[in-house]
RNA sequence: UGGGGUGUCGCCAAGUGGUAAGGCAACGGUUUUUGAUACCGUCAUUCGUUGGUUCGAAUCCAGCCACCCCAG
């Protein structure tokens, strides 16, 4: 087969590729550019999705294809990525909640727009990315699959991968475990193996990306009272403890935020609980498909738990997600995701 | 300035003769392809100040300073 392989320059991708093309693949090699200059940043250090740190990544990615002999396409996706995730990455900080860049990006982006615009130029038949996720094909369509190693599973950030999408991806790194990964990688002596995962979005403070000029508001506790002042709603997330610079005695922690009239509300852990939420947007794969309500395990944070949770459409378009146990801190402006043992049935963004 | 009270880390606060708890905040690190959370670590040679008593004081005594309250 012919498969494009996004290398964004780090060990996972790159040892995908090195393992398609040990199995016999012709293996292209695909970059997205989305750096922007024209956005001024305080901070440039440091490696991040979104930053100046990429033009030494399509360097080194270059290279190591040229060493492979693997042909290298960069698609440039900057003005792409300017309208839709910095501005959803804006617009939603700015109504008060939280985004999450890097689902918006997979479906959006990665799996959708460079493939796009990739295939206009080349001919491949697949895509493949060094996800740890799984793919598996059923007579209904094909479902996505939490990866073997369950502490790197990256589902969560794949689960608004629709059906078109999922039919032309592959994981090759789906039932490895990192560490095995790492292994592999040393083995066949890639230069990358040891480099650190860590890939924020942005290395700077995210809100040089909202462009908004400070605001000072003040911090005030559930029962109305003024604890202190901060310098704008947008610095600030629900469930965030640090950096309130409030001393109490118990750690406080940000329970809503009130962007019309730029305040912080905070309040004390147990208040941070809550037993159900809803959720928009929902996208149901094929395993879900026709049902209007179930019991499933929910993942609403990244780096969460799966929960127990009973699920059910409220409304055309809107899930009801009711906890087993109260949970800490909702946000609005995530996912949750709903799953069933390791196969992702769906999910949505939660929504105040 | 007559009477009373208080003064211990950025905030709160234990400790009343035996050589400075704890919480919050802050800072650093680990975890994490968003933002967070969580976890680990650091954080007063010094107790408003100056003297005195004592082997030894944040703790006892005296002066001074500051703040608070009640009188006027």
């Amino acid at each position: 087969m012919k498969i494009a392989v996004g290398l964004s320059g780090g060990v996972d991708s790159t040892l995908a590729a090195l393992l398609l093309k040990e199995q016999g693949h012709e293996v292209i090699g695909l970059t997205m550019a989305l750096y922007n200059k024209d956005i001024p940043n305080m901070k440039i250090a440091g490696d991040a999705c979104y930053g100046p740190s990429e033009k030494q990544d399509i360097k080194d990615v270059q290279a190591w294809c040229k060493n492979q002999g693997i042909k290298h396409y960069v698609i440039n996706l900057s003005d792409a990525y300017k309208k839709t995730i910095l501005k959803y990455f804006r617009d939603t900080y700015l109504a008060g909640q939280t985004p999450n860049p890097c689902i918006m990006c997979n479906a959006g982006m990665k799996f959708g727009l460079l493939v796009d615009e990739a295939q206009k130029q080349i001919d491949f038949d697949a895509f493949a990315t060094g996800h740890y996720a799984r793919i598996e094909k059923t007579p209904a369509g094909f479902v996505l699959k939490r990866g073997a190693d369950s502490k790197k599973d990256q589902s969560y950030f794949l689960y608004r991968l629709n059906q078109d999408q999922l039919s032309r991806t592959i994981f090759p790194l789906g039932e490895y475990t990192k560490a095995k990964v790492r292994e592999m990688a040393k083995e066949r002596g890639l230069a990358v193996a040891d480099k650190p995962d860590s890939q924020d979005f942005y290395a700077g403070d995210y809100t040089d990306l909202l462009q908004v000029e400070n605001k000072i508001g003040q911090v005030v506790l559930t029962n109305g009272k003024v604890l202190g002042k901060h310098n704008g709603f947008w610095h600030y997330t629900i469930g965030q403890r640090k950096g309130l610079g409030i001393a109490y005695p118990e750690p406080l922690y940000v329970i809503d935020l009130d962007p019309k009239h730029n305040r912080v509300i905070v309040g004390m852990e147990s208040e941070t609980k809550c037993d159900a939420c809803e959720v928009i947007q929902p996208i149901l794969g094929v395993r879900a498909r026709g049902k209007k309500e179930f019991d499933c395990f929910v993942k609403y944070r990244s780096a969460g738990q799966l929960v127990p949770a009973h699920v059910s459409e409220s409304e055309p378009n809107v899930w009801r997600v009711r906890f087993k146990d109260p949970q800490k801190s909702l946000t609005p402006g995530q996912s949750a995701v709903f799953y069933d043992d390791d196969i992702v049935l769906g999910g949505g963004f939660i929504r105040r």
